[in-house]
RNA sequence: GGAGGCGUGGCAGAGUGGUCGAAUGUACCGCACUUGAAAUGCGGCAAACCCGAAAGGGUUUCGUAGGUUCGAAUCCUACCGCCUCCGCCA
């Protein structure tokens, strides 16, 4: 949800910003027409409401009376209206800040760079290594819960279990995240990650304040008879914790390390990658989640794509960066920066990068519609706190990349020095 | 799932139909005292919305949603959450 002072104000920048995200600026418009007529609505109904508690007090009973019925109606009224404006409001997406490029899709994405070294031997598909190993079971997942769901097998389930443990170590680090801060010449404090595992099924309202309703409903499973919805994502779990509350300004940055099952309906993707696990209704994955005052946003956005990059060059897997541009960003986000892992065995063995990660700066977007806020220690003032998330591993991809990056000639996936620790074995296969 | 109890400001905790946005304590902020601090004293301290250039004024909010009433934190109903006991259960 957007500030409503802005949009009063300056509904001409709003209107670019709904553009460039090819959205419809009308509904700036739309949302002005009925918020006018809210505010002369409450304006009566404020009047009319004093006059009677003042009758009251005067003990003038029979005129008070009088007045019950209109208040009634005007009051009916403003519902109605609020219904309307709350509506028309939550439409609107969140504006792209300032520096991000203006496009109208994924095509206008930027590069920003490509870091590690692609290897060049002709690479086998991952489906293809895995099958003799036994790693992976598609088939079974099929007949037991239908297609994109598997079975992740042997020592690719203990890999996933070393994929956690890296990441945990890593951003419970403090000395570890102030060697990053440092080396990235930001200026955000080093506060370490908290881990958490959260529920994956949320309320209603919470999903709707995460702002994944309005558009993408139809990627979220429901469960319509307790009125829940299935995480898409830990962020969906973790933004809402602090739902209607007021932080206290010493405790910000908040930062929180999710590890959840994320399920996806994949609506409206039949027939795209239908093989295998690189798009399943049902993944594991381990997200990070800042709180910040408005100020830091920029900064830890900075923060969390560095991180994300550390990771990656701790897995030695190649990968670039790409800057997203307005029309390729979702509702809630107002910047967005995606990692795509370099997967030699796609493409018929010439390779090809796929998305593995991705963390948008949703601004206050997020924060307004669950109402987050702090207390500035100085002005005393409440203000909304700015919320981020990016992705640590989504573990399905990272699995992939891992599998088809380090696959040897004899047919064994040889396990990141990193991870072999973590993992109690060297070598699969 | 059954029985009972409870939900008030950042926290604790009064308040059972108007004088209550709410006593008191505590936390927090400012000032005084102090070399500094502690302690103490004094003052301030909820949010949202509307009107207003401002000063200021108005409305709403005591888990949530309805209802009774001229008027509800207070009475009634439903829902949600928490606690205790019983049942079931990893």
């Amino acid at each position: 949800m957007i500030d409503i002072e802005l949009l009063r104000s300056d509904p001409e920048r709003v209107k670019r910003g709904v553009a460039a995200k090819r959205a419809d600026p009308k509904l700036v418009d739309d949302f002005l027409s009925v918020d006018a007529d809210w505010k002369k609505t409450v304006f009566a109904l404020d009047e009319l409401r004093a006059k009677q508690k003042k009758l009251g007090e005067e003990r003038k009973i029979e005129e008070a009376k009088a007045a019950k019925e209109e208040i009634k109606k005007l009051e009916e009224k403003v519902t109605l209206l609020e219904v309307e404006r709350n509506k028309t409001l939550r439409l609107i997406p969140n504006p792209p800040l300032a520096r991000v490029i203006t496009g109208k899709d994924e095509s206008q994405n930027k590069t920003l760079r490509e870091v590690g070294k692609k290897s060049s031997d002709a690479a086998k598909d991952y489906l293809s290594i895995v099958e003799p190993l036994g790693l992976i079971d598609m088939e079974r997942g099929g007949k037991v819960s239908g297609s994109r769901f598997g079975y992740i097998l042997g020592p690719l389930a203990r890999l996933e279990f070393a994929i956690v443990q890296l990441v945990m170590n890593t951003l419970t680090d403090e000395k570890l995240l102030k060697k990053l801060i440092k080396k990235h010449g930001l200026s955000v404090s080093p506060n370490a990650f908290l881990p958490i595992v959260p529920p994956v099924l949320i309320k209603k309202e919470m999903m709707e304040g995460m702002g994944y309703v309005e558009r993408g409903a139809e990627e979220i499973y429901y469960i319509e008879k307790d009125g829940l919805y299935l995480i898409a994502t830990s962020e969906q779990a973790i933004g809402p914790m602090h739902a209607n509350e007021i932080l206290d300004e010493d405790t910000l940055p908040r930062r929180y390390l999710g590890f959840s099952t994320s399920f996806r309906r994949e609506a409206g993707s039949h027939g795209k990658d239908t093989k295998g696990i690189l798009r399943v209704h049902q993944f594991d994955k381990l997200e990070m989640f800042s709180i910040t005052k408005p100020e830091w946003s920029e900064e830890e956005h900075k923060l969390l794509l560095a991180i994300e990059e550390y990771l990656m060059q701790e897995l030695a897997i190649p990968y670039r960066v790409l800057d997203i541009c307005s029309g390729d960003l979702g509702d809630p986000a107002a910047a967005k920066y995606d990692i795509e892992a370099w997967l030699p065995g796609q493409n018929d063995g010439k390779g090809e990068y796929r998305e593995t990660h991705s963390t948008s700066n949703t601004t206050d977007f997020q924060a307004r519609r669950l109402n987050v806020r702090y207390r500035s220690k100085t002005s005393g003032k409440v203000e909304f706190v700015h919320m981020l998330n990016g992705t640590a591993f989504a573990i399905g991809r990272a699995l992939i990349a891992i599998i088809e990056n380090y696959q040897n000639k004899d047919g064994s996936v040889t396990v990141p020095k990193a991870l072999q620790k973590y993992a109690g074995f060297k070598k699969i296969g």
